[in-house]
DNA sequence: GGTTTACTTGAACGATCGCTCAAGCAATAA
DNA sequence: TTATTGCTTGAGCGATCGTTCAAGTAAACC
């Protein structure tokens, strides 16, 4: 076992979230990784199980962010802060504006069944972040004890899915903040109700 | 001239939007416009150049959908119905849901400079049909007059493309209705300064 | 020491990619 | 009729794609 399995999972994250599935081709992989193709097969069987580890490394991770914002002692502040770290890191990161899940979203029937899988899986697993973290606001007096949380937590991902695409062109950082404050602004504000 | 050029962006379009830039491949496109390569090289030059004039397309005919929109006797629920009809399409055409200039940001890099540069342009264009929206609301006494129309446009943008993305995973249509309607809600609310 | 096991190597396979170009065709001009 | 022009054709080019596999290496177990 020469290569470490998470350094080998954390690099073919980057060149992944730069290039996307379909660009990023084995020979750039092999390279980002420093391994024969031989090597990355024996593991991974193909490029689409190693993006699956890659899926699913990115959103354990985003989801253990989610958690820590959770259980801030103010969430709704917490919240805030991780938008803001997420929509205006530094020009050479600006690829990690744009949500990997997302931009494997755009490429989805390209993608084979298994990572496709994992792709929808962690959506899941990452609205039940945001619903906890709607749930610890509402807990923590900062939002409405009427918040219908599932849908605020729906609503809230959206946000972040629009935020990033507008960040990702975005040159100037207070225009971002600008609309983080507004998604903060709105999960105050009143939701609509069923009736159609 | 065996081809009618506007029969061939309809063709096209459809063909880019299902399938992305990189996915859609030459042999796909011959097949979807029933011509030769040659034919489509004598007229586009290459597959980025056809692309180009897609994009182009695209955004002329989504601009001219934001015009009647913006000349509409009541702007704000004419906004209402063009989200409605955009993401709640019937199933076989699911794959409009999706923006295809966003799916085209996500493989930005991919895309070479001229028609990166008509994405990019485009952008822009829509950008301008939403402003010209939210100021024919405020005109109308729909929307506050102190309502900031430069920040409520690439809000109500940031809006379309979360939601095209929720659109595009939902299958209930009420929940994405509801989306619509909270959408409609903030955008009558407060908006934030620029402090920070 | 010998055998097994787990991992690594890299040349090379068939398929597909975007694209070229000599040749063909039909309509118009001379 | 012949020449020219604009469009179309499709075999096929070189490059790159994801992937395979026989051979090599080194540590582990008997």
């Amino acid at each position: 076992m020469k290569y470490d399995h998470d350094d080998i999972i954390e690099k073919a994250t980057t060149l992944f979230w730069q290039r996307g599935f379909q660009a990023a081709g084995m020979r750039d992989i092999q390279q980002a990784l420093d391994m024969r193709p031989g090597s990355i097969y024996a593991r991974f069987q193909s490029k689409e199980g190693l993006f699956k580890l890659v899926v699913e490394h990115y959103a354990q991770n985003s989801a253990s962010r989610l958690k820590q914002v959770a259980e801030a002692s103010s969430p709704l502040s917490a919240l805030r802060v991780f938008f803001k770290n997420a929509l205006t890191g530094p020009d050479e990161q600006r690829y990690m504006r744009q949500c990997l899940l997302i931009k494997s979203i755009a490429e989805l029937d390209v993608i084979g069944d298994i990572a496709k899988k994992a792709i929808l899986e962690s959506m899941q697993t990452l609205k039940e972040g945001f619903k906890d973290i709607v749930e610890a606001c509402v807990k923590n007096d900062e939002l409405p004890v009427h918040t219908p949380t599932e849908l605020a937590a729906e609503w809230l991902q959206n946000q972040f899915v629009g935020l990033r695409a507008f960040a990702l062109l975005q040159d100037e950082p207070s225009a971002v903040l600008q609309m983080i404050d507004k998604v903060i602004i709105d999960l105050k504000t009143q939701w609509p109700s069923l009736s159609h």
